[in-house]
DNA sequence: CAGTGTATGTCAAACTACTGACATGAGCGC
DNA sequence: GCGCTCATGTCAGTAGTTTGACATACACTG
C-alpha cells in the first residue's frame, strides 16, 4: 500500500494514471469498434476527415498520432475499399487531399455512435466542472511536453 | 476551428485529449529511455518489481498494460541479461515470482531519474491543486471504464 | 539562379504487441 | 473423490506500427 523509498510512486503518479486511463479507453474503444471491423486508427482517420475534409496523408498521421507511413497503408486500404478518395496526382505540391465518400460517411456514423457511448460512460461520474478541469489539465501537460525533447545535449529528432 | 455538426468535436473531446497527452508522454519517455537502451514496457516492468518484489508474469503484464504473452518474452530477455531472476519451477502453483537482481536495480535507478525528469516537465505549469484535480479526474475515468466492456448483452451497436 | 533545408508520398524490411490455442494447476460446488 | 471454472505460463501465427531509405517539391537564402 505505502510506497517504497526508491522509484516513482505509481499510485500517485500522473504519468502512470495517464497511461492507465489511456489503456482503458483504448481497450473500450477497440471493443466497440471491433464488431464494426474498424481499428482505432481507422476510425480516427475517418473522424478527422469528416471534420476537416481534404486533409493530407501526413496531416492525418499527425492527427491520429501515428507515423505517416502507417497512415499511408491505411489510406490505401480505405481507398481500395471505397471509404475515401484521393486524386491520382497532386494539384500543386506532392500533397494529396483526401475526402470521405458517402460510404465512408455512413461507416463513420455507426462508429461515431459507438465511440460516443464509450466517452459517455467514461464521463459518467464527472460533473461539468470536473470535465473542464480535466481538459485544462490535459492541455497543460500536452503543452509542457511539446517540443523540447527530453535530452537537450545529444538527442536528434526521431527519424 | 469550430466543429461540425456531425461526429465528435476533437478540440473539446476528453478522449482525444487523453490520447494526445498519452502520446506526448510516450514520446518523451521513449526519448529519454532510448539512450539507456530501454523501452517503456521494459522500464515499467523494472519499476513494478522494485515496488512489489515477487510479482508474477501475469501481474506484471497487468501493471504494465500489456498482455501476459508480451510480458513473458520481455521477462525471458531480462532474465537472460541478468536484470531479473525467476525460479526454474513454481513452488506452489504455476506462478513464477520475479525479483530484481542488483544489476536490475542499478539499471532501474538511471531510468527512474530520466523518467522523473519527464514527469517534472509535464507537471511544470500546474499547481498542486490542478494536479490533484487531474488525478481525481483520471481515476474517475478509469473507474468508469472498468469492466462492463463495450457491449453488454442488451446493447447491440447502435443502428 | 543554384544551394540548402524542410516536408511530403511511398516502398520495403524489421519489430512490437496482439489474438488464438494448448496444457497445467488451484479453487469451488456437487 | 469428480467435474467445472478460472488463472497461469507458454508456444505459435498474425496484424499493425515503426524504422530506414529514396525521390520529389516547395520555401528560403546567398
Amino acid at each position: 500500500m505505502s510506497a517504497n523509498r526508491v522509484g516513482i510512486d505509481l499510485d500517485t503518479s500522473l504519468g502512470y494514471l495517464l497511461k492507465e486511463a489511456s489503456s482503458a479507453l483504448r481497450a473500450s474503444m477497440e471493443a466497440v469498434l471491433r464488431p464494426l471491423g474498424m481499428t482505432i486508427t481507422h476510425y480516427s482517420c475517418l473522424e478527422l476527415l469528416a471534420q476537416r475534409p481534404g486533409l493530407s496523408n501526413s496531416e492525418l498521421a499527425r492527427g491520429a498520432f501515428v507515423t505517416r507511413q502507417s497512415m499511408n497503408v491505411l489510406l490505401q486500404a480505405l481507398e481500395r475499399d471505397g471509404f475515401v478518395t484521393r486524386p491520382a496526382e497532386a494539384a500543386v505540391g506532392k500533397v494529396l487531399p483526401t475526402t470521405l465518400t458517402p460510404r465512408g460517411r455512413r461507416s463513420l456514423e455507426a462508429a461515431t455512435a459507438a465511440v460516443r457511448s464509450v466517452e459517455i460512460r467514461m464521463l459518467g461520474g464527472m460533473t461539468d466542472d470536473e470535465q473542464a478541469d480535466a481538459l485544462r489539465a490535459l492541455r497543460s501537460m500536452i503543452h509542457a511536453l511539446r517540443d523540447d525533447d527530453g535530452a537537450p545535449p545529444s538527442t536528434p529528432p526521431v527519424e
